[in-house]
DNA sequence: TGTGGAAAAATGGCATACAATTTTCGATAG
DNA sequence: CTATCGAAAATTGTATGCCATTTTTCCACA
């Protein structure tokens, strides 16, 4: 019943996720949410053989979304009533689903005053970035000894498709190719628990990197790390692949911290 | 065929009462349900000192504790109204404690099947110590940088502890000073997401580790690693301190798997 | 004996009501 | 005018009943 090897190919729109939908594969897609416009995909009855998605499941995906747009503002309280008439659901899945937010970290709840959006200090953001580092530290080192020959390639190939769209200038594209890159490294460490982890720490970490991303002149300097990565990949070096990732996490907090105008980069 | 009423008789007769006090103190990230004196309130609505705590927190306490103490065991079928009537509690709260075990991993939910208690197979515990390797390891470069001379005083103590519960023969109070161990070279790391994702991986593998510490003929082995692991936090030797952190989960595999009986340890 | 399908049971979800707590805001005193 | 106290309003926490959907059970029937 392991589905091994088919997270790359199937990983964009997977089905029903147990534990949380922490992916984000399909984030800020064509046809997505834009949960504040009335419509919403939270509500909608039966879409073509519609994935029969638990309501809390779907509600906490449209309100992920609305953190990450910053339709909601790190700090900003959310009120229960309000906002399941606005996703137009009671008030009982509504809170269900920000109960699993709050075990992902994107929210937090204070007793007898509701939930806030996690709005992390810089050395919070820090810490998550330690942990990432050794998350993906490991998964490289997994990563090159277990990867098939055609995950490594997949790598590849979505490695181009980042060119492609930093030739374009296309930040968005850009931004999102960079995930899957980690995420398809991280699929080939076999390791379910690794890949579940690092999934709940990148999410909370989803906004300010892609804030950071959108605002950083030095937006494309990942291009020349992912190279050396790559190349690490493909030799099946795990010490090195190892290294360069964890190194990787710390470019990632020169250029976040930077745009939070945090002085000592610790 | 439903024992309903027999789970909290079960808990308060068998040898684990004491048991609840020692697991997940500071799991939650905040507002901890500090399950040593709030599990049991959850079904006693009235008890004396009001409940301060989200009766859902309590409840996700009490069933925290009836997953380690093999009340409810793994793979079995949590069913929401029998729980909720041997809890006192109504269904609401008891949905939510749910979701939040889910989050956390303890259980699974299942579409319209309802929960069951996560049970995992060797080869996925044996991720999560991967996991919980790295995590640990990168504790012990951050402490030994930045412990105080009086935490390491208090991890040295806590050690003794653990010398006294062995030179007893007293398994559980080891496995407790073994674990407090742990948790106190993580806080040293002043790292939050750190602690938290260390104490979600390892709320985990609790169950399975206590079994393995119970039934392992070489289950004091740890003595040894831990006095190593002490002097080189005493050093302030990171790079020792890290490499040692994460061979310790190396052994405790070993272990674990022996009583699992696995073939291959990979 | 095997299968189809109806009945039973369980979960998923909604709405309401009420309790507990926090927040708001106005009245009063200094 | 300001500060503080307290009642009212707002918000969250919990209980309960209801229905829909899905799963499970199990009995009739071939």
């Amino acid at each position: 019943m392991r589905k091994a090897g088919s997270y790359i190919r199937n990983g964009m729109q997977n089905e029903f996720v147990a534990f949380g939908a922490l992916c984000y594969a399909g984030f800020m897609t064509e046809g997505s949410v834009s949960t504040a416009q009335g419509d919403q995909a939270a509500t909608r009855p039966d879409d073509a053989g519609g994935p029969r998605l638990p309501l809390t499941q779907r509600v906490a995906g449209a309100i992920r979304d609305m953190i990450v747009q910053d339709q909601l503002k790190p700090g900003e309280r959310i009120r229960e009533r309000a906002l399941s008439e606005v996703l137009k659901v009671s008030r009982t899945p509504l809170r269900e689903a920000l109960k699993l937010l709050s075990a992902e970290g994107l929210v937090e709840i204070l007793p007898h005053r509701g939930a806030v959006v996690a709005n992390p200090e810089p050395q919070e953001i820090y810490g998550k970035l330690q942990v990432l580092g050794v998350l993906e530290s490991l998964a490289g080192e997994l990563a090159a000894v277990q990867a098939t020959d055609e995950e490594i390639s997949e790598v590849r190939a979505l490695h181009f498709e980042m060119l492609a769209s930093y030739t374009r200038k296309n930040r968005l594209e850009y931004f999102k190719a960079n995930q899957k890159i980690h995420r398809a490294i991280l699929s080939c460490s076999r390791n379910e628990a690794l890949i579940e982890t690092h999934s709940r720490i990148n999410a909370q970490l989803y906004r300010v990197r892609y804030q950071s991303n959108l605002r950083n002149r030095k937006w494309q300097s990942a291009i020349e790390e992912h190279e050396d990565i790559l190349h690490a990949l493909e030799a099946r070096d795990s010490g090195r692949l190892s290294a360069l990732l964890r190194a990787h996490l710390g470019s990632t907090w020169a250029k976040v911290s930077e745009m939070l105008g945090v002085s000592g980069s610790e």
